[in-house]
DNA sequence: AACAGGATCAACCGCCCATAG
DNA sequence: CCTATGGGCGGTTGATCCTGT
């Protein structure tokens, strides 16, 4: 008798992903790590419910160079509705993680050194595709896999070089696994920890997790990328910034929950302190930031969140992390929230 | 333009292994 | 030691895309 089943295939959807499945997972991963457990994480997963976000405009003329936007034009998108959890298995989440979402994967475009790393493992190893794919930097077992019976073992038949048949294992390997990418992160409070890679820019920021999530953002000019998230609330704020005026606010459902556009001035000598109570998703978008991007400077994040428990309440904000001195400039709004809770940090 | 066959690759299946209780 | 459970892995499938006729 084989072993039960991980999961009710009968109840769980199979078949390609949707890209609002991809950003829920993505989003899970990256603020909670897997948890050791990805039989529970689907229903972990979008239990708060995510969002995204995406930066429609910002001023025409404005140089790429200016230290943060004046205007942001965020439209949240619901993409779980709370309590709903992704209706995957597992297994299925799992392999959706590693073999396609993880952020340091490549596709395609393999090198003659990559090729030959490949024909030689192959050779000495056989099919252990996940000791084959170890060795490639970005590379999955599943692509690799995909990519010898596709293309390589064609074209090692063809130089009349066939391989042996494959060989047992004769050594142990060790196979070791990236952490899933993203980003270092700022959070004021200690996270269960989830992976912290490598940030591409703000070396001094810490570590996070707890709040973080991840979502796509898709430019005026169409450009599309992903970017994470982090909750950053800190009771000291010298300075304070305002929501200067939004359009179109909806708290239900269906989707755009809310336009809305920030007009981001600077920083006043008000101080304001962060309301306890407050559920934040925020969401990075770091393909604008670092060299090369719109933001060279930091960071320049959204976040859609909840005040307390009234679902009703919705919040949107937005923050830019200042390069010199270390700060951040943030814009909060909320239709029912109080005056002065949005503020910035320093 | 329409069709057939091949190529590609994401996703699934089912087994094995490690580990906790 | 035994059992249950979940992670990991290699093999396979099937939907989609591509290319040639």
């Amino acid at each position: 008798m084989g072993r039960a089943p991980c999961c009710d295939k009968a109840s769980v959807k199979r078949g390609p992903w949707s890209p609002e499945e991809d950003e829920l997972l993505r989003s899970y991963v990256r603020s909670h790590g897997t948890g050791g457990n990805w039989i529970a994480l689907p229903q972990k997963a979008g239990a708060h419910g995510w969002f995204s976000f995406r930066l429609v405009d910002r001023p025409a003329g404005r140089p790429a160079s200016w230290p943060y936007c004046d205007y942001l034009l965020l439209v949240a998108e619901r993409l779980a509705v709370a309590g709903a959890g992704l209706n995957r298995c597992g297994k299925s989440c799992r392999l959706r993680w590693l073999n396609y979402l993880r952020p340091d994967i490549k596709h395609g475009g393999y090198t003659e050194q990559e090729d030959r790393i490949i024909c030689s493992l192959y050779n000495s190893i056989g099919s252990r595709w996940s000791i084959i794919a170890s060795k490639l930097p970005g590379r999955t077992d599943n692509d690799v896999k995909n990519y010898w019976n596709t293309k390589l073992k064609k074209k090692a038949m063809a130089m009349h070089q066939p391989p042996p048949p494959p060989q047992q294992q004769q050594q142990h390997y060790h196979h070791h696994r990236h952490g899933a990418g993203g980003r270092v992160l700022l959070v004021s409070t200690p996270p269960p920890q989830p992976p912290a890679p490598q940030s591409q820019c703000a070396s001094s920021m810490q570590p996070s997790p707890a709040s973080v999530a991840s979502s796509a953002v898709t430019t005026a000019s169409g450009d599309a990328c992903s970017f994470g998230a982090m909750y950053s609330p800190s009771p000291s704020q010298p300075q304070s910034t305002t929501l200067a005026g939004y359009t179109s606010v909806s708290a239900a459902p269906p989707s755009p929950l809310a336009e809305l556009i920030y007009r981001v001035p600077p920083p006043t000598a008000a101080a304001d302190c962060w309301t306890s109570g407050v559920a934040l998703d925020d969401v990075f978008l770091p393909e604008l930031i670092g060299s090369g991007g719109e933001f060279p400077n930091g960071d320049l994040f959204g976040g859609f969140g909840q005040l307390l428990q009234d679902r009703s309440s919705m919040e949107l904000s937005a923050c830019y992390l200042l390069p010199n001195p270390q700060s951040e400039i943030w814009a909060a709004a909320d239709h029912v929230k109080p005056a002065g809770l949005c503020h910035s940090l320093t």
